[in-house]
DNA sequence: AGTGTTATTGCAACCGATCTCAGCAACCGA
DNA sequence: TCGGTTGCTGAGATCGGTTGCAATAACACT
């Protein structure tokens, strides 16, 4: 396969390059007949124009970064998954960035993204989104956070409406006859976990009745330590709500381990709506966020703010997937 | 924030173009003085290379594509998360393809390789893989396959010791005193999990069993089915081998919608080694793949495939993982 | 002092595109 | 028929680096 630049295209076509160029680049600025024969030619030397090249000299690429803390976390996953989608389909390339936490390596990866002339980039932060190092980088970079964001108004996010979540799982467990209900906290520091407790803490006392927080850890055991402290207590909740389906599930093995049944013995609801929630034993009652939103969305508000400056703030709504996890208290 | 050119630097050091290239990418060339000094004023500057514009020259980059069929699968995001750090070990960037099983997604992502002047490839396939398009595509350009090739020894690739796997399996059975064991096949289409089918079968019928195949779909349901199957049963066996990880969890969640027990009904194992495994309810017993060694090692053929010419196929030892999903046959 | 090496650095072409500007035809109205 | 548009294409500089080659300086040796 001898090299293919835009130049032997031009001599085969008996154009010059600029012209195939524009054949490509801008097809109005080129005579029909022209551009068809040059595509023509192109594709039957199997052609296509060095994405690097045109980054370099256009100063704006399709690479778009997607930088997220743990690919092994399905939650992530998911929105890596939607996301790739979402940017393939309008013509972007998606780059996935795994930071394992490490705000280093976060700093890497924005720098990287300038370098290649990343357009923006969306970050699914593990921890409050430090905006200083947002703004550390030239803002003609912009970003969009799935998270929320504390004072600062410039930069987008997506989000889902955590309290109202937080308050289906409640309803739900009320409507089972649930009165006592226990909260493990989430896995990461971010502002979406923070609500969710936040939210939990508010509407249980609303109720009446006294919150009861099992761990309010945020590292990837708290789920087992919330189930050692349940195990600990004398008049244990009879439903435990978990700020996300990874801490649900910890929960509900820990509890299993001890002999205790879910949801024969205590209920167990979740917060996400992974589809791996579906294949749990007992499958999974949650509270769904619609991921696959949230991944369009992002790139939605990105190009919206690429394309009139606007910088909006989206709240999704949360919906309540009863499965099995779920059922009235033990009598 | 100015933009920062290699002539920038340059111009501020007090130096030519090439000499800044120099200091950066063949520092022995360099006085080591001019170097420091170029170095010092470069850091100052806040200037790092453009990998596009290097890459361009070059004909050569660091980003490095890792080309899964679906990153929401564990096995595939424990991948990618022990790849990611073993390239950038290496100063590679790994590029995460996810092509949901789409042959074209896949052709796309080659010739996309291609175009950014990749060293190399890693392919964790889902489908046998299609050595020819393998070919296609400029073989200048190397590819690791993480599953076994059949009828082409061009291909470097690592898979683990299937057949070893399932005796582990199998032996760790008998010894609980199991004799007859099902199995449900895996979710997908490779040599691999042919491989592990496949020893199944020939390992069992040495031991003077009857196979029992619950479900040889390669599919997503492939557990559900699997299970269905077992329930439909007169003399179901007494504990089912699970081609993977995913399956086992949902073979379990299905018998558990039955009321089937695990491991007190039966018992089950899976393969692979998941992290989640652990937080499965009951914790999964599994053969253990070493996920993070496939992942450096896919990087070190490549490597050593383009330093020697030579084309190795590593095979790795699998191990067993006893945790809760296994016990000795129901009476 | 004269000559041969070797270590450094500068020069300029090149990688594969894009884009401004200029040139040239064809076309329009007067 | 002539000046003014308009539409299309070619020239050539440019993006941010790399690299072969030439030039110069420094050093060793006879």
């Amino acid at each position: 396969m001898p090299d293919l630049s835009i130049d032997v295209v031009a001599k085969a076509a008996g154009v010059h390059r600029s012209t195939v160029s524009r054949a490509f680049s801008r097809p109005e600025a080129v005579k029909s007949e022209t551009r068809e024969h040059i595509l023509r030619v192109a594709e039957g030397l199997g052609y296509t124009m060095s994405p690097l090249a045109q980054a370099l000299r256009r100063k704006t690429s399709t690479f778009i970064p997607l930088i997220v803390p743990d690919i092994t976390n399905p939650f992530f996953a998911e929105l890596a998954k939607t996301m790739t989608q979402a940017a393939d389909d309008r013509g972007y390339q998606l780059l996935l960035c795994v930071t394992n936490g490490d705000p280093a390596k976060t700093d890497g990866y924005f720098t990287a993204m300038q370098a290649m002339y990343a357009p923006f980039g969306i970050v699914a932060p593990s921890t409050k989104v430090d905006t200083e190092a947002l703004k550390r980088f030239d803002f003609g970079h912009k970003v969009v956070v799935i998270d929320r964001v504390e004072g600062d108004d410039t930069v987008p996010t997506v989000t889902v409406d955590s309290r109202r979540g937080i308050k289906l799982a409640l309803d739900h467990l009320h409507s089972l006859g649930h009165t006592s209900i226990g909260y493990v906290s989430g896995i990461a520091g971010t502002h979406t976990a923070q609500d969710r407790m936040d939210a939990y803490l508010e509407l249980t006392a609303q109720s009446g009745s006294m919150p009861v927080v099992l761990d309010s850890g945020s590292d990837l055991d708290a789920g087992t330590r919330g189930a050692e402290h349940f195990l600990e207590m004398e008049n244990p909740p009879t439903a435990i709500i978990a700020a996300n389906d990874m801490v649900a599930f910890a929960v509900i093995s820990a509890l299993g381990r001890s002999g205790i049944r879910v949801p024969e013995d205590v209920s167990v609801i979740g917060f996400d709506g992974l589809a791996l929630g579906a294949r749990f034993n007992p499958a999974l009652t949650t509270i769904r966020q619609p991921i696959a939103d949230m991944g369009h969305i992002a790139i939605e508000l990105a190009e919206k703010q690429i394309a009139d400056g606007s910088v909006d703030h989206i709240v999704l709504e949360p919906e309540l997937l009863v499965r099995r996890s779920t059922s009235g208290p033990r009598k």
